[in-house]
DNA sequence: TCTAGCTAAACCC
DNA sequence: GGGTTTAGCTAGA
């Protein structure tokens, strides 16, 4: 397994590639030592520069069917839109309950955009922490034209 | 304002 | 295999 690692403001992201496909993302509060990795380091850096609106590499997701309904529907997400879980609830016909499971279980956030998705009444969490959740959004809505 | 019910899959015995 | 847990929401009192 190889190990790529992109810095941004507010600390590093660290992706975990094999065979050529990314299987985790994960976010550091802290900064490491950046590690360039192929396509999946850079797009992760373009996106992080606004310049990239959404990421295009292979990934690899062992999981459920109703999950991978949720996060093939929150991939769909436009750049800079928000939906609440309930929303999304109501389109797939699943329980509220189960989209905020398959979020704390996704294990590639920002390729799956589950920053876009949002209480109705609050933010709620995000993988991390909330700082990341906010600072995406605050990222896409900057970056909207 | 507060409580109960809904409901899918990872995770731990 | 079974019980518990989890980034929500709605309806009824």
């Amino acid at each position: 397994m190889e190990k790529g690692i992109v810095n941004t403001e507010i600390g590093s992201i660290i992706v975990y590639v094999k065979d050529n496909k990314a299987i985790k993302i994960e976010f550091k509060n802290e900064f490491l030592k950046e590690i360039e990795l192929g396509i999946f380091t850079s797009q992760i850096k373009e996106y992080f520069e606004g310049k990239r609106k959404k990421l295009l590499f292979n990934v690899e997701i062992n999981t459920g069917k109703t999950f991978k309904k949720i996060w093939d529907f929150v991939r769909e997400i436009p750049y800079g839109q928000t939906m609440t879980y309930g929303q999304i609830a109501k389109i797939l016909n699943v329980n509220p309950r189960v989209v905020g499971f398959a979020m704390s279980k996704n294990p590639l956030p920002i390729y799956i955009p589950c920053h876009r998705v949002v209480g109705k009444n609050d933010i709620h969490g995000f993988t991390g922490g909330r700082k990341w959740k906010e600072y995406l959004l605050n990222l896409e809505s900057s970056q909207q034209y």
